[in-house]
DNA sequence: GCCGTTTTCGGCCCGACTGTTTTCAGTCG
């Protein structure tokens, strides 16, 4: 029986709630199996023996049905009440949930209706004008479906690509395995999960061992492996279950590993670029390592074993910096290999030494609890801090005008104060901060007084509504913000959501030249659906001195932890500096940091 | 579907926005 592990649970349960969503059932029922899989996806414990000691139901909103549920998927390998869903309804009935502006409501109409259960389907519907003859449906909702669509496959043309944080885990899983497999030396992740994409095609593994052979042959056991796409000497492909993610997986002599995880991590710019770079120096690089070319021989290197026939003699690339080292470079960190200057910057000696590190970050910043659409405790989220080793842990729910999310009308802002003081009175060593995450609304003014902000000690203001305004209303949404003295952090400024929905339309340059003058701190929110500042805009904030906070955006206290190596690899991206991001100081300092002026 | 000592049934957060309507349904967060 193949084992049953955490994602396969997690998505069993979105789909559940999905098909019951179709189907029509309570909308509370429904999002009692969302709650259940973020459960189940925050979990530290072994959901193994959680099963297996029959204590599911110890878990906040995990009653009988769901653990029946969910042990009846781990022990079994299935979900009886999903297969019979999925037995009822289309196979893709659910890929028309991920449209924009398709819920559903409209996506039951659609099928009940018009028979349509796929995307495909729908778009065939809707050209033939049969979706805005349906009750409640129109034009418009027509030309937005075609938009939506339009959106939803651009997104999987590029190359089918996931977001980082949705394979990381199956990724993490295959490593794992690989590194159980008999006589591996040395095993990494490689290509742009290494190097910490927001997005990735698929995973590369690297791994040096005597004898290959075995290792694919153990390689070729990990339960989650769907198909095999191909299996050679050198490298074998398989596709997983569930994500359908590839995974190419590589085994070398340990004496090439360094020369090949280098060549797999990629990117390919920066790879062209290091290469000619060699070239001058009468090197070659390849996946098989750097060779000395000798006088004579002008050959380029064939396929196969007979590559290199110009090469006469083999440099040897102990670890990745050896490589750099060779061409007179500094080592470049994976995620700065973009070709994005750092090539430039290496040989110069000038690439940033001191990049910020996951282990510089001292104070863990914006957190919601639930107080507001968070799912965990103050306290419980005060004590995860100060385990996680933080100093200090900012408490900032979403604010008034955000009734989707539970947001704080001021006579509960105030009763949360008090709370906070209380659980400050029980968690000692660590310091909490009194916060809000603010909306800006859509004339650029936060939704409290003037009055109740100075009272605060971080205030992030950030946009959830009226995505739509075009590009100079909301540049002079966020620049109308920044007039606000009580502002002190930008709060996932783009508002993207990875793969789902387009950053907002801004002028950025402008932004953040003023954003500079004011003195505003921006985040990069570590949410996996974000990572927001992107890479590209940390560069350009950093170039205009603008202080950076790495937060979590943590709904639990589980993410308290996830969320951080996403902001920390963005901002690494962008070439951030310890000392250019804010929560790596102390409390004090971090209070200061953020003041404006 | 979960939850609970004032409830084992009846809550469970719901407001803004949009497009569809002519007073409201669906989506988003």
């Amino acid at each position: 029986m193949t084992p049953v592990d955490k994602s396969t649970v997690v998505k069993a349960l979105h789909d559940m709630s999905a098909y019951l969503q179709i189907k029509g059932e309570n909308a509370f029922k429904t999002r009692a199996y969302e709650l259940a899989a973020e459960r189940i996806s925050s979990l530290t414990e072994d959901l193994a023996v959680l099963v297996a000691e029959k204590r599911l139901t110890t878990l906040p909103g995990i009653g009988e049905g769901l653990a029946s549920k969910i042990e009846d998927l781990v022990t079994h390998g299935k979900m009886a009440a999903l297969e019979e869903l999925k037995a009822a309804y289309p196979p893709k009935i659910l890929e028309l949930m991920t449209v924009q502006d398709l819920g559903p409501k409209k996506a039951k109409a659609l099928f009940e209706q018009l028979g349509v259960g796929s995307i495909d389907e729908l778009e065939k519907a809707c050209q033939d004008g049969r979706v805005q003859a349906l009750k409640g449906f129109g034009k418009k909702t027509e030309e937005k479906l075609l938009a939506g669509i339009a959106l939803a496959r651009r997104t999987m043309a590029a190359g089918g690509r996931k977001r980082l944080g949705d394979v990381e885990d199956q990724a993490q899983a295959v490593l794992a395995w690989v590194k159980q497999a008999p006589g591996v030396i040395r095993a990494e992740l490689g290509g742009s999960v290494r190097r910490m994409r927001e997005t990735v095609a698929d995973v590369d593994v690297i791994a040096s061992a005597p004898d290959a052979a075995a290792v694919f042959k153990h390689f070729l056991t990990f339960p989650q492996i769907a198909q095999t796409i191909g299996s050679g000497e050198s490298k074998t492909s398989v596709r997983l279950k569930e994500t359908d993610l590839q995974v190419d997986f590589r085994v070398l002599p340990d004496e090439d590993f360094a020369s090949a995880l280098h060549h797999f991590t990629g990117s390919k710019a920066h790879h062209i670029k290091l290469r000619g770079l060699a070239q001058d120096k009468g090197l070659t690089i390849s996946e098989w390592g750097v060779f000395r070319m000798g006088g004579k021989s002008e050959t380029p290197a064939k396929k196969g074993k007979a590559k290199h026939e110009g090469a006469e003699e083999k440099l040897p690339i102990v670890e990745e910096k050896d490589l750099y080292a060779l061409l007179g470079m500094q080592f470049v960190p994976p995620e700065l290999r973009e070709d994005w200057g750092e090539i430039e910057a290496a040989l110069a000696q000038t690439l940033p030494r001191d990049l910020v590190t996951l282990g510089d970050i001292r104070g863990n910043v914006h957190a919601h609890t639930t107080w507001s659409d968070g799912r965990d405790s103050l306290e419980a989220m005060a004590l995860a801090a100060k385990a996680l080793g933080y100093t200090y842990l900012t408490i900032t729910e979403h604010s008034q005008s955000a009734n989707y999310a539970g947001g704080l009308k001021l006579d509960r802002m105030k009763a949360q104060w008090d709370e906070i003081d209380a659980v400050q009175e029980k968690v000692k060593g660590l310091t909490l901060l009194k916060g809000i995450e603010s909306d800006i609304l859509e004339d650029g003014s936060l939704d409290y007084p003037d009055a109740v902000l100075e009272q605060l000690d971080v205030v992030i203001g950030s946009i959830h509504q009226r995505y739509s305004q075009d590009e100079d209303a909301t540049t002079k949404r966020v620049l109308r913000a920044f007039d606000n003295p009580h502002l002190h952090i930008w709060g996932h400024p783009s508002g993207r959501l990875l793969l789902k929905r387009e950053a907002v339309p801004l002028r950025i340059e402008e932004i953040l030249d003023k954003a500079a003058k004011k003195g505003i701190t921006i985040e990069v929110n570590g949410c996996p659906e974000r990572m927001d500042l992107s890479a590209e805009n940390v560069r350009k904030a950093l170039e205009r001195g603008i202080k950076l906070v790495l937060s979590t955006d943590a709904h639990s206290v589980g993410e308290l932890k996830t969320h951080l190596p996403y902001a920390v690899a963005t901002a690494r991206r962008g070439w951030a500096r310890t000392g250019d991001v804010v929560n790596t100081k102390d409390v004090k300092g971090f209070r200061a940091a953020i003041q404006r002026g």
